[in-house]
DNA sequence: TCTGGGGTCCTAGGACCC
DNA sequence: TCTGGGGTCCTAGGACCC
């Protein structure tokens, strides 16, 4: 473990609902949800006026609702997610070569792996402040940063005081830190560990440091449980690991309403076959295992997977695995989700030939017919007359768009025709 | 209108090899 | 012809994270 409280942590706050309202004007200062707007979706992000309602990620849309009426509700617009979310990275990047990516809004940077700078209290916090700056003043967004001298003790101190918050904590503070806080402040510790825990009397970090290497890893097992003893002792010597190469690639979906036609469950199978490979070729990569993932009616999973003698990365071959492996699950009382997915990951080229012959499943192509153009809840459309705009709300004969972007401040709404010839889904980002 | 989608890591049992 | 231990690979399930 370092001495000096060279490891930040930065999280953008409430990622997808902020950049939503930075673009929509109108929902500024205003609950917004954004999540699946179908029967079975929950909620990816709660903007902090909708958290005053008790709505927070992972709940069902429906609590949501029912929690917050008033909210604008919002379908995720995942590009324009990445895109802010590269130009945060780029940013952190400039600081130093050791940026660790977690997800699309949180990365560990490494200060003192880059040029010296000054690494005392004062000068990380000057650090974190002045990228803050830079990120809000680049995508609009605010981020919260914490600094300390382990991962473990900068993502804590970055959840201190959100959002836009900036926290380093010195040197030899750590373990006071922890002491009083709840075990489940731990990343790594959910309702599971939590319960059990409790179950030995254990609710802080106080209490969990009292129970012996030995009583915690009898409890949680040896990887779980010794990683825990640690880390309740603010031992934690991970390192900040930039690139870590990909372990699996999968696609799933939830249908709508529990699926028994077996039929379309392997139409299905296919077409996400064909999507998976196509990530993985595109990423240059062959796999070697393929696996089905099966959620039933009554919520259960089950998963099946077969391993190659060798990598592949042709369409047909996965499509046929997953088919079979479907056929092994009793899917005859309905499925709610279905999933395919690819592991044993290899770069291609080094792997020899295919040792299966390539037979061909049904044409999974030509069932991806022309897509009727989404217009889902907080979709971006065009229009020639009226400009850039996003969906308020469309049924099958009208759309109300409301015309504003990042720029305009709240704009006004408009009913259009769905099938108006001047309006179109636009693909590229507002200006 | 109960419970998304894309990941990572761990465990436990069995097969198989030396 | 009774009983090995270690190591690796594979499979299924589960916890957890954002």
């Amino acid at each position: 473990m370092r001495d000096e409280p060279s490891i930040l942590h930065l999280d953008l706050d409430a990622f997808f609902a902020a950049v939503e309202q930075r673009d929509k004007p109108s929902l500024r200062g205003r609950p917004v949800v954004v999540g699946g707007l179908g029967p079975r979706g929950v909620v990816s992000t709660a903007s902090y006026e909708a958290r005053v309602y008790g709505v927070h990620s992972a709940m069902s849309m429906g609590e949501a609702r029912r929690r917050c009426p008033q909210a604008a509700f919002l379908a995720p617009r995942f590009a324009a997610y990445r895109e802010a979310s590269g130009i945060a990275m780029d940013l952190l990047r400039l600081l130093s070569p050791r940026v660790e990516q977690l997800s699309i809004d949180e990365a560990y940077v490494d200060l003192a792996e880059s040029g010296r700078r000054p690494l005392d209290r004062d000068g990380v916090a000057a650090v974190g402040a002045e990228v803050k700056r830079r990120i809000h003043g680049a995508t609009g967004l605010t981020a919260s940063v914490g600094a300390g001298t382990s991962k473990l003790i900068a993502k804590i101190a970055s959840d201190l005081r959100k959002p836009d918050g900036l926290v380093v904590v010195p040197p030899g503070d750590e373990r006071d830190l922890l002491r009083p806080m709840q075990v489940t402040r731990i990343p790594g510790v959910g309702k599971a560990t939590a319960d059990r825990l409790a179950g030995a009397g254990v609710r802080t970090i106080a209490e969990l440091e009292r129970l012996s290497s030995g009583e915690l890893t009898g409890l949680l097992g040896t990887a779980h449980g010794g990683g825990l003893y640690r880390l309740a002792r603010a031992e934690d010597d991970r390192i900040v690991t930039p690139e870590r190469e990909s372990k699996s690639i999968s696609v799933e979906d939830t249908f709508d309403r529990d699926v028994t036609d077996p039929a379309f469950l392997r139409s299905t199978s296919d077409r996400m076959a064909a999507k998976v490979t196509e990530r993985m070729v595109h990423a240059g990569l062959a796999a070697r295992t393929v696996t089905v993932k099966v959620r039933l009616f009554d919520f259960s999973t089950h998963t099946r997977s077969y391993t190659l003698p060798a990598a592949t990365d042709e369409p047909s071959v996965v499509a046929r695995i997953a088919r079979q492996l479907l056929g092994e699950v009793d899917t005859s009382d309905g499925v709610r989700l279905l999933g395919v997915g690819v592991a044993g990951l290899v770069a291609y080229g080094a792997q020899p030939e295919l040792w299966l012959d390539e037979t061909t499943v049904a044409d999974a192509t030509a069932e991806e017919t022309a897509t009727v153009p989404r217009l889902s809840t907080g979709a971006d459309v065009e229009h020639a007359e009226h400009g850039h705009g996003w969906v308020v709300q469309a049924d099958a004969a009208r759309v109300v768009v409301r015309f504003e972007t990042r720029a305009t401040g709240p704009g006004r709404t408009l009913t259009l025709r769905r099938d108006d010839p001047a309006l179109t889904v636009s693909s590229a980002l507002p200006a």
